[in-house]
DNA sequence: TTTCGTTTCGTTACATTGTAACAGTTACTG
DNA sequence: CAGTAACTGTTACAATGTAACGAAACGAAA
């Protein structure tokens, strides 16, 4: 499991996550039901980005929901608030695992074991922002991703 | 219509496009086929980010072909070679306006009227790309989206 | 120029992703 | 505890994208 695809604690990367999550909810008044919380929990707990269908699949086996707007209206809460993103180059979502409120992350896709990770790159948010301005532009929400190859899988193939 | 949300003279600038796309190709052995001419005359012609299906249909009206595979055959070919790009937040696709082969654009998108400008911040590129070398990672191709109001919606509605 | 291999086109059929609309239920608020 | 707003559940469908296969067009080599 990686994040930055970098080894790290997973189940306690998950509670943290949980936790910012919580106390963010009842700070600004928002309802994190049953189900939301779920979402969030099995996005968390893939750490990777995944399709609605997928997330759709687990809560069936789970009971919670059969229907695709189930799923679609509680990752659209998440998104709306910062705790998910979507992957538009993927079609797909995952969860927020940076700890700041609202953010512009960069997506780092490995197009070759499908792993994500999520960066913040305050420079280059900042000169895209400028450039905006400049051609009169006012930005809102910025979508960044890149593609390419993780550490892992651009390692020479083992022979 | 606009590029950059500028107003320039669209007619030389479809036939200047045109002409880069021709000799491209013709560089590059590249086949350029009356249905990807037409796919491509047809986005630069609109000059905004197209559906697939939108393609589809102006196809279907000049009995071009009227199955989706049509369409999505000539983009991919068109956006494999840099004449086209994909915007993903739209899913939808735009005529490259930039004159340069490979390169990584930046697209502002208007919420408010859909129109699509492409620009090229080449720092912001390069503090992307660095980040990723720093973690490891070998990037392939960027997407770089960024969603807000044009010059023209963001003025104050006129009383 | 005929043949052969490759690329492109055309079609069928289907997979995946996403939503509108409405009814029922739950949770807060006065 | 009544009223209201938010959330859940369902039906039905819209929009986007692709696999697979045969036919046609093209380009190179004999």
């Amino acid at each position: 499991m990686t994040v930055g695809f970098e080894f790290h604690d997973h189940e306690r990367c998950i509670s943290a996550a949980m936790t910012r999550a919580e106390r963010r909810c009842a700070e600004e008044n928002l309802r994190l039901t049953p189900l939301r919380r779920r979402v969030l929990e099995i996005l968390l707990s893939e750490h990777r980005a995944m399709g609605a269908y997928d997330i759709l699949e687990k809560l069936r086996m789970e009971g919670m929901g059969r229907q695709p707007p189930i799923a679609y209206r509680a990752l659209n809460f998440l998104v709306a608030h910062g705790f998910a993103h979507k992957v538009e180059r993927l079609n797909a979502f995952a969860a927020c695992t940076l700890t700041g409120a609202a953010h512009e992350p960069t997506f780092l896709i490995c197009r070759a074991c499908g792993s994500v990770a999520e960066t913040e790159v305050k420079s280059a948010s900042a000169q895209l922002g400028e450039t905006a301005a400049k051609a009169g532009f006012s930005p809102e929400s910025a979508v960044c991703e890149i593609e390419g190859l993780c550490p892992r899988c651009s390692e020479p193939a083992l022979p």
